[in-house]
DNA sequence: CGAAGGGTTGATCAATTTCAATCGCGGTGG
DNA sequence: CCACCGCGATTGAAATTGATCAACCCTTCG
């Protein structure tokens, strides 16, 4: 069974026998959560670090009209906020979108680990750029691309991701992820989703069906979306 | 003349007579920009960290139909890409609004200052989260807020940052920023952001000409906004 | 069996873009 | 000195995208 924070973390930086044996130590009792659960909630004292070992989860906010925005998917591998114990109070929450296996780390620990293990401290840095650049794009997406652009983009953001921890195959990969959850990430009614959805799969481009994406036509899908993938920094081989 | 930027990172950590001297000395020498000049384009290859000391600057990414986003503003006293050296290139371009002075801080050197200066390490990773909080809002401002409410929204957030960094009156600052980099930011066209003003003027909530900002009615602006400044991590007195 | 959640579809409505023009102002070349 | 140019702001009218409202279907699950 393989560790996907190490996995993930590996694939940004040069991690020796001895970092990977520290990570691995330091998430070797994950809690299992169901879906939709809080792990943590607006208004809440900032606590450990969170790193997803299986499942999806996502930050969120709710406006005061009662609508929500998704600002960020959470993938297998992916740890969320370094340093966030330095505030007050979190401003947005963080759920669990399907059942999911979570660990904890202190700040000490984390703090302890990135100090003895450079190559941890490079690998968490380069992680938090990448998902900088992540948040920029989906700016760039909500401002300036059309509804069908906005979900093909975030197909290939999300393919790739997936494809980066091996979670996906060729040209499919499991996307547990409702329609009403893309809209909320998008900023779209799921009705409108729903319509852009069916638009992406009469166009050959992809398919998206029981909880699993296909992609037909990748050259399709990635000029549609006017994707470049540059913004995820992923490592050569 | 104070340093925008010491004065901006003391307002986020407590910082001792030190660190403010090693800060000081750091952005002794800024180097002067016209407007419109890119300090760094989408594809260089990142250099050092910049520092804004005076006017204004964004981040911004050119989409293949020419369109363009811009991902944040930079202000006096902003810093920006603290690790950015880790990356291969730049996934977005960086542009002075206003002529400008800008520092810039080797990582060499930035590494060297924040592993001597504790309460350095802790504002900038505090500035750091603070921009994400940013992020994250204009995410959400782009997802699920009105055109009004986006920039209503903004208008708060440049105030409260103008504010904490002394460039704002009682209800009054300077908003060197024209109707299309409104737009650019809002991901609305110039034509709707120029009406929104004027809805906003109609209101009484505020008024925008020449470059000022009024606020004429603080609590109007914030609640059409939907505004809770909360994400800007503030600290105390 | 009934209810709830997720997906799908049609019809209508509203917000925003697009297109097209005009205006004012500061700079600049003749 | 002044006509001309370019940029930013402003306004109107038409076109379009995406939201809203309202059903209906299917599957799962208590």
């Amino acid at each position: 069974m393989k560790n996907r924070f190490v996995e993930k973390l590996a694939a940004l930086a040069e991690l020796s026998a001895d970092d990977r044996r520290a990570l691995e130590s330091a998430t070797i009792r994950p809690r299992q959560y169901p879906a939709k659960h809080d792990l943590i909630r607006e208004g809440d004292t900032p606590g450990p670090m969170f790193v997803m070992l299986s499942g999806w989860a996502c930050r969120y906010k709710i406006l005061p009209s009662g609508a929500r925005q998704i600002t960020a998917f959470l993938m297998p591998g992916d740890a969320c906020d370094l340093h966030v114990g330095m505030l007050r109070e979190m401003d947005h929450g963080i759920q669990t979108i399907t059942a999911a296996q979570v660990a904890t780390i202190s700040r000490g620990e984390m703090q302890m680990m990135m100090d003895g293990h450079p190559g941890i401290a490079r690998a968490m840095y380069t992680a938090q750029l990448v998902d900088e650049g992540i948040m920029r794009a989906w700016i760039v997406s909500m401002g300036r691309r059309s509804s069908i652009e906005r979900v093909a983009h975030l197909i290939c953001e999300l393919y790739l991701r997936a494809r980066a921890i091996g979670l996906a195959g060729d040209a499919e990969f499991a996307l547990p992820l409702s329609q009403v959850i893309l809209a909320d990430a998008l900023g779209m009614t799921p009705v409108h989703i729903n319509r852009v959805i069916r638009e992406l799969r009469l166009s050959g481009a992809m398919a998206l069906q029981g909880g699993n994406l296909k992609i037909h036509d990748p050259v399709k899908l990635v000029t549609t979306a006017g994707f470049d993938e540059n913004y995820l920094h992923r490592r050569l081989g």
